[in-house]
DNA sequence: CAGAAAACATACCGGTTGGTATATTTGTAG
DNA sequence: CTACAAATATACCAACCGGTATGTTTTCTG
């Protein structure tokens, strides 16, 4: 039961970070929401910022390395398992989760250009999604699921890319319709530019399907 | 002469916008750096936030009408100017550039779930981007230079996306040559999915140029 | 020129906030 | 039980910062 208040402060000041970013994040409010004082708090943490590096390594790391663990260590059914996970992203977002945008997008955006620290820690996670995806599309050019002219790494990097560009817009849209739309054209320029179609087309053009809004 | 105290207030805040964003900018700081006293700047703005509001509509919302600009009113030729804009927002971006971000998509990021009417603005700016581009992709649509089944609005907004995430990406990873690599990207997606090829391949796959990056 | 309004200038305030100094309790090894 | 460190509590602070109240100067208008 050791060590509990510890990670009460690193949960509670996630959700916080994830509701409005790290500057507004207060620790005062949140010691006095988890009942706590400074003392434990301050006892822990050196200060706010170190703080947020811990959120980050324990928290956020660990998170969006489960967001691409199906790709991992998979040679075959690539391309099935990148689309079932951007398929979840869309299916898995809701109104408030598009309110308030993707914690990494947010963070990045906000603490990039503020703390060297920061950017650095920020700048891993990317880099290991970015790893992950490039192994995966290696694999899938193996295994004649993608298109083998595509550079993987330019790739990986233009997915995560345009997975923050749906976040963002959408955030400022407030609205989960154009989130599910952006991502439905992500999937779509996906499945054309980077997966090797079952049937080749004759001519030029993939078939489309029906816009969903 | 008269009014300039008013745009000098403008003008200055919007470059510390560029720099730290709405949060961090100072008001005091930026009276002391502007040599002029409080009274000017509330004679002025009523607040900090009607500040931003107006740094919004006088300027950053020309600016980034400004950059689509030379695709209204055009009914051929659309394609190109669309790659000449993504062209030049590539070569034009410096290392600072890089550093700070876009401010339109740093804004959207930080003030968009923080205060409603600072989110209205900014999705004017988005609109009014997106109402240009998809107009643009109509008009290549019937000039025969994009292709028939392409949904406009998906398009654009799925075009505004990718740039901001080349932006938050690039940003993050402080790399000039990311950023490029990301562009590059997204203009041979773009040839792939949106343009009409001068040439008709005739099995599937498009041409690639060599990786920049 | 009068008078009003616009355009500034000066001084001050009050809440917030991250952080510290120090005291006290709790757990644990010998 | 003792000694010592880890863990937690309490009180306080100093800086920051947006905002206000009020005073003075300049400009415009009739």
């Amino acid at each position: 039961m050791t060590k509990i208040t510890r990670e009460k402060i690193l949960n509670r000041c996630f959700e916080a970070i994830c509701e409005g970013g790290f500057i507004n994040l207060r620790t005062d409010k949140e010691i006095k929401r988890l009942r706590i004082t400074k003392g434990a708090f301050y006892h822990y943490f050196p200060g706010k910022l170190d703080l947020g590096y811990a959120v980050i390594d324990e928290i956020i790391m660990p998170m969006y390395m489960e967001r691409w663990a199906t790709l991992e260590e998979k040679t075959r059914g690539v391309s099935v398992a990148l689309n079932d996970i951007i398929e979840n992203i869309k299916t898995g977002s809701t109104d408030l989760s598009v309110k308030r945008g993707d914690v990494l997008a947010n963070l990045m955006v906000e603490m990039s250009n503020e703390d060297e620290t920061f950017r650095l820690k920020l700048e891993e996670v990317l880099e290991a999604q970015v790893k992950i995806i490039q192994r995966a599309i290696l694999n899938g050019k193996a295994a004649g699921e993608m298109k083998p002219q595509i550079d993987a790494r330019s790739m990986a990097y233009s997915l995560i890319g345009q997975l923050q560009g749906c976040y963002a817009v959408a955030k400022t849209r407030n609205s989960r319709d154009v989130f599910t739309l952006m991502m439905n054209a992500m999937q779509r320029q996906l499945k054309e530019v980077l997966f090797v179609s079952a049937a080749t087309e004759p001519s030029g053009g993939t078939a489309f399907q029906r816009m969903t809004a």
